[in-house]
DNA sequence: TCATATACCGAATTATTTTTCAGTATATCA
DNA sequence: TGATATACTGAAAAATAATTCGGTATATGA
């Protein structure tokens, strides 16, 4: 796994939020457990554009930050589900409140990010 | 400027939001001109770890996103302010919360990154 | 036996972001 | 004159994140 060389600033509570959530999926993958656990091929059917690869590297981050669960059933063929824990639903009212800021400014963005 | 080679996704506010703020500093930026307007060496006094450089380059995209704007006053030595526009303060609420989240968590990660 | 589904992992490559460094310009002040 | 402060920029390097590809394992069912 990648070793940062760069220490994150804990002093700053609004960069430790960002820090736990800023990757690409982490957000929409906490969204999307919200309401049920689920498992990785599930995941990866809800969110099509990410690869198998991110989400399992990412997943396994929110694992280790505490925000979601993993259980592995020891079965054949395997099988494992992702549940959001308490921590991590106790982020749900930011995303949110970022869901309606982005549903209610969506049109604003179009034009400007087609060609970005 | 850097050109993006992979298009992000829009129909997903959640990662629209998301990418308007998580680059390192943009989330500090918008908390620091809250209350008043800035210079860049203001700043870049009130965030010291961040080069004056990354500050600009964000700035900048904070402008053109249309969450900051940009003052020059033509004098000499010139001097420019920036200020957070409604739609950027539209921003603060979510920034509050996670300046919330972070500090009553801030505890919890303190030795996990410590070592990241 | 062979293909399938499932979850996972390693490593190389590519994409993106941030850092670092060396500049530009110009009035003011010592 | 020469140092200073201010805002800004370009370009290379380094750091970080994400993608791509190929491989592991194993029971089940054809």
């Amino acid at each position: 796994m990648y070793e940062r060389k760069i220490p994150v600033d804990l002093s700053c509570p609004l960069r430790l939020t960002m820090t736990l959530i800023d990757s690409k999926w982490k957000s929409c993958l906490l969204d999307e457990l919200r309401n049920n656990s689920m498992r990785p091929s599930e995941l990866h059917k809800a969110l099509p554009e990410a690869t198998p690869r991110v989400l399992d590297l990412q997943l396994k981050e929110l694992v280790e930050d505490g925000l979601v669960a993993k259980t592995i059933y020891p079965e054949l063929p395997p099988r494992s589900e992702y549940a959001i824990t308490d921590l991590g639903r106790s982020l749900l009212p930011i995303l949110d409140a970022m869901i309606a800021w982005g549903e209610a400014n969506k049109a604003l963005f179009e034009k400007k990010f087609s060609s970005k």
